[in-house]
RNA sequence: GCCCAGGUGGCGGAAUUGGUAGACGCGCUGGCUUCAGGUGCCAGUGGGGGCAACCCCGUGGAGGUUCAAGUCCUCUCCUGGGCACCA
């Protein structure tokens, strides 16, 4: 007796070639048919695949799986996010141009994927590097240019002086860049924005309708940060200049006892000319570093401009301060300082010595204020505020609003935290903005028939600066009919320019004549986009807003780009989550190797659902292991049984053991389907589905109907798990004596006739204490149930004696009796 | 600083609508099978008490609502994540 052993990699090859041969997986338009497009987010190609991206690209194949199994026209692509800034590194460290790392990595991973049995059209692969990918983005770019959507200003860098360079925010350590040592400076350089605050309306309200995880649109409308003040025009004393600043507490304007501005903001710069101390302040701001995160937790510090403003109600003089908390692109980048009423303002102003003036009471007794611990900043009634005292806070926003228009010294402002798009990237390795200056200094567009404008590729690269700032072949242009020199734009674009669209291009990855054409009207929107918890706000708030811009120049369909979103969680290791610089990686080739991709696959879904954290286990990994070879040999001890008469199964005429293995068995695939198809908790449909097979195991086989149940049993056990474990469910399900290739067989539903039971158990509490389970006929009355539960032995004990004040019955339930 | 998520056995996790806490898996303990094992099978496994039936305690902490709380409310402690040039 030879016994056929579980090997996976036998199998999976075979399998996986089955696919390949019968282009199992090609998506095809097909009018008619419900679609569904299922996308995990691309990956970086960053040298390997790691177990993020197994982990990712494992949910979104079981989904799309699935999905097909339900009869859908099941679209799953796959590419490559393939510039970006470890390129680069990776070209300073292997002296190697960043185009040939990148797509050495691409071939390295795109193997690795298939290794991996992901349902792929590989037919629409592809890469962001690509010229005749990125060539649509810098058209769209023009017609953004067109439409005033795209603009050019000076904004804020981290500027990395020695490699003279721009640095990311996690390329500053500590004040200081990563690779030169070189103290970072604020600089201020020309770059080009979109005008993404055009949409933050839209963006924020279409929020509602999207099925996202709450967090994620929390995040997003925090992020847009909508919020109704008005702009208070303050004059600056004896000059004719006004200082702006935004509020949304008008009615603490009485408050007022300074004034904050920028460090970058103009009145400061000028105060600063012929004041060296303040200049020294200034260039002091500078170098600090210009994330929120920093400044929010810097101490806060500041210095008198020596000029005052004038109060434009009590025409009081205020004070004009310079202060390292105020940013200069939020708002106006200047503040009215209300200190009784702003913790920020109290705490300066106690360091500083400046006055606390209370002009808001509270409301009433449950509302406290300690205005010599810290400040009220609630809202409440209106006192020192002369005409205005005895308002509420919500009427005295409104009164004063009113005033300040009719006086043209205010006015009432929608304000966003949002703030335009920075889109330029001082960097190599992207996509040339499409744009040349005259000499003048003029930006034009490149026009449409010379697009793309190709990033030459063939570069050295030592880290000092971007090779193409230094090719005057390729920056250097002169007109061939008027002469006239050019220069060409040198920076790129920010990646996530690429990302933003990538998923409407897979729609149609070989138009060649249009950066869509009308298969997106069908495949669009993406119905299940899944990804990392990390791009909550930037990448999908670029992608929505993209989205909304290819709409209005007609390109797609719909105002949204993802229906629903699944955000997955990380993979941790030892508490801690997965990085090189940590050390803890763990590589999925070597577990493919060692076990077959199946097994990873059940892991992955097995140890947590999606959305969750998941800790890795070495010995989770052998469990899982451990499982698909059971499967398998119960499957071919099934197959091999001997049994005396060949039955097909005669529902009707079970006994009650078959009866109960059969309930089971519907019960198991009603919790699968729930589970997989609308709960997305692969962990507990798994475990379902790890019971039914444990009683299978333990279920002894009698006579040709058990044998027949059995078939039935093992058929929907390699079914369920099909989605999840691929490989080895192709081949089981042919041992099982089917012909057909199990990724074209539909998913099962559940009968109910098998699932009804004769006896339930019913939990009986006594005072909401558990007492005793009984087991009784599901279509007892109510009245003989509490005559059963009364009669229980140990019900009995903790009630006699008492008086039974109430009996709660929940039907088929519980029974909890209150003495 | 602000925002978000999460604290349940030795571990990963389950408990879906307020109704049996700990499903499933790992690990561990004991036993059987095997020349052997990164094998298979059986039994046990939150803590405490009891020969047992059972009983008491138990979901980070403190209060509260309820017949009934891991789940709801208030406060609090801890951990992880994000905060605009990483993708």
């Amino acid at each position: 007796m030879t016994e056929q052993l579980y090997k996976p990699h036998e199998i999976e090859t075979q399998v996986q070639q089955y696919w390949e041969h019968n282009d199992s997986f090609k998506a095809v338009e097909s009018p008619g048919q419900e679609k569904f497009y299922c996308l995990c987010m691309f990956p970086y190609p960053s040298g390997r695949l790691h177990m993020g991206h197994v982990r990712n690209y494992t949910i979104g194949d079981v989904i799309s799986r699935y999905q097909r199994m339900l009869g859908k026209n099941v679209l799953q692509p796959m590419g490559w996010d393939a510039f970006g800034l470890p390129a680069e590194r990776a070209a300073i460290k292997h002296s190697l141009p960043p185009a040939d790392w990148t797509r050495e990595n691409i071939v390295y991973m795109r193997e690795q994927l298939r290794r991996l049995g992901f349902g792929y059209d590989w037919s629409r692969e592809l890469t962001t590097c690509d010229p005749q990918y990125y060539r649509w983005e810098q058209w769209l770019f023009g017609r953004m240019l067109d439409k005033g959507l795209a603009y050019k200003a000076k904004a804020v860098v981290n500027w990395d002086r020695v490699d003279q360079t721009v640095l990311a925010n996690e390329q500053v350590i500590e004040g200081r860049g990563w690779r030169s040592g070189a103290t970072v400076e604020r600089r201020e350089i020309p770059q080009w924005f979109l005008r993404i605050t055009d949409y933050a309306e839209e963006l924020l309200q279409e929020l509602d309708q999207l099925d996202w995880p709450e967090p994620v649109k929390i995040m997003q409308r925090n992020w847009i940060g909508r919020s109704e003040g008005v702009e208070v025009a303050f004059a600056v004393e004896s000059t004719d200049k006004v200082l702006r600043v935004y509020t949304t507490r008008p009615d603490t304007l009485l408050g007022v006892s300074y004034m904050a501005v920028a460090p970058e903001h103009p009145l400061a710069i000028e105060a600063a000319a012929c004041n060296p101390k303040l200049q020294a302040f200034l260039a002091d701001c500078q170098r600090s570093a210009v994330s929120e995160a920093a400044v929010e937790t810097i101490e806060k510090q500041g210095m008198p401009l020596g000029i005052n403003a004038i109060h434009p109600v009590s025409s009081e003089k205020i004070p004009i301060w310079v202060a390292n908390f105020v940013l200069i692109n939020y708002g106006t980048g200047a503040v009215m300082a209300v200190p009784a009423h702003d913790q920020r303002d109290y705490e300066f102003a106690k360091a500083y010595h400046l006055p606390i003036k209370q002009v808001i009471a509270p409301a009433g007794p449950e509302q406290e204020c300690h205005l010599d611990e810290c400040a009220f900043v609630e809202k409440g009634v209106m006192v020192s505020s002369g005409l205005y005292d005895g308002l509420t806070s919500a009427e005295g926003f409104n009164a004063i609003a009113t005033d300040l228009e009719a006086q043209g010294r205010g006015v009432r402002r929608v304000n966003y935290r949002l703030r335009d798009w920075l889109v330029s990237r001082q960097r190599y390795w992207g996509a040339p903005i499409p744009v040349i200056n005259s000499s003048a200094g003029e930006p034009a567009p490149v026009p449409d028939a010379h697009l793309p404008v190709v990033l030459p590729e063939d570069v050295s690269f030592d880290g000092v600066g971007s090779p193409i700032k230094k090719m005057p072949e390729f920056f250097e242009i002169t007109d061939p009919e008027s002469g006239e020199k050019w220069t060409r734009e040198t920076d790129t674009f920010d990646t996530f320019m690429e990302s933003s669209w990538y998923y409407a291009r897979f729609c149609s990855p070989d138009s060649h004549g249009a950066m869509l054409d009308q298969r997106a009207d069908y495949w669009l929107p993406v119905d299940l986009y899944i990804g990392g918890i990390e791009h909550a706000i930037l990448h999908l708030l670029y992608a929505r807003f993209y989205h909304k811009v290819m709409r209005d120049e007609g390109l797609v369909r719909g105002d949204e780009p993802f229906t629903r979103l699944l955000t997955q969680g990380m993979v941790l290791k030892d508490g801690a989550k997965m990085s090189k610089s940590k050390g803890n990686t763990v590589d999925p080739k070597d577990l493919i190797e060692k076990y077959g991709a199946d097994t990873v696959r059940l892991f992955v879904m097995f140890a947590a659902p999606p959305d969750q954290a998941l800790e890795w286990s070495d010995a989770g990994v052998k469990g899982a292991y451990r499982f698909l070879r059971r499967l398998w040999r119960r499957v071919h001890d099934h197959v091999a049984a001997e049994v005396a008469g060949q039955q097909d199964l005669n529902a009707a005429g079970l006994d009650k053991r078959q009866k109960d293995m059969r309930r089971l068995l519907h019960d198991t695939i009603a919790k699968a389907s729930d589970d997989i198809g609308r709960r997305y908790t692969f962990n507990t449909a798994i475990a379902a589905v790890m019971e039914l097979l444990n009683a299978v195991g333990k279920y002894e086989v009698r006579g040709a109907q058990d044998h027949a149940l059995n078939q039935e049993v093992l058929e929907a056990v390699v079914l369920i798990l099909s989605p999840i474990v691929p490989h080895i469910c192709h081949v089981l399900w042919q041992e099982l004596g089917n012909t057909t290739a199990i990724v074209d067989e539909r998913w099962l539903t559940a009968d109910p006739r098998a699932r009804m039971a004769e006896s339930v158990q019913i939990v009986v509490q006594v005072n909401g204490k558990l007492r005793a389970r009984l087991k009784v006929a599901t279509d007892i009355s109510e009245d003989a149930l509490r005559e059963v539960v009364l009669l229980d032995a140990n019900v009995k004990r903790f009630v006699d004696g008492k008086k039974i004040r109430k009996l709660i019955v929940v039907p088929g339930k519980l029974v909890n009796v209150v003495v």
